[in-house]
DNA sequence: TGGTCAGATCGAAGAGTCTCGATGCGTTGC
DNA sequence: GCAACGCATCGAGACTCTTCGATCTGACCA
């Protein structure tokens, strides 16, 4: 279904611009920006996995030494991938004696979903 | 709302794993790297600003010489990222004579959005 | 046919990312 | 106290990504 709505100024001549000479940004770069990092977060497989393995785990939470077998990565870089998970506010971690948890932020994924639909707007 | 809902196996010894033998996998590595390839598209912020200015435009639709001046690049490299957001399946690109025509694929952000809210049930 | 314009592609430079082994830090148990 | 354990941090190496100027390809016009 895609809507070729309008011909836009197709009476243009080829000497002027070709199109609007007054674009509305609907995304103002701080946001872009804001946008772009809870994106790049979920744009590797990796982490993705790990998202998914920890939603999926009991309790809604796990630890690094159940991450590290399922993906197949060292602890360090699985590590480094929660790290990052957190930084973007998609995890959340929580200290309990040696082990460290890690559990999905309520409502964080559903937010960046609704913030996609909004995009398209 | 964080639920801590159990402890998880509170009185294993320490000599054991900490945590559940068996991890059941919720998105097998294929399906992981498929939504990674997406996230990742969305994962910059020119990206997100050419994919908003996009689909703010007259029509729901703009040529390269609509995006270059807003977002502050050069030619060549909006076209590359336009190909990105294309290979990605979020745009569309359609030659109408000299210019390129691109629009956002109509549901393919509310089918990001859906995934996002189904990976964390 | 030849010139001009919009846009894609190429090659290269610089920055960023992913991964690892080694190491440091805090907690637990003896 | 001391050893063992879980995990974070620290370089380092390999790779990918972003960006640009230069160039190529098609479409249009005279």
């Amino acid at each position: 279904m895609t809507t070729i709505a309008l011909e836009l100024a197709p009476a243009a001549p080829t000497s002027g611009p070709c199109c609007a000479p007054l674009v509305r940004e609907a995304t103002d770069p701080a946001a872009a920006a804001d946008l772009a990092r809870s994106f790049k977060a979920l744009g590797d497989p990796t982490r993705v996995r790990l998202l998914s393995i920890v939603a999926a785990h009991d309790g809604g939470e796990a630890c690094v030494c159940d991450l590290t077998e399922p993906v197949g990565l060292s602890q360090p870089t699985v590590s480094h991938h929660l790290k990052i998970l957190v930084d973007a506010g998609l995890l959340a971690r929580e200290q309990r004696g040696k082990w460290a948890y890690y559990s999905v932020v309520p409502g964080s994924l559903d937010r960046l979903g609704a913030l996609l639909s909004e995009a398209a707007r």
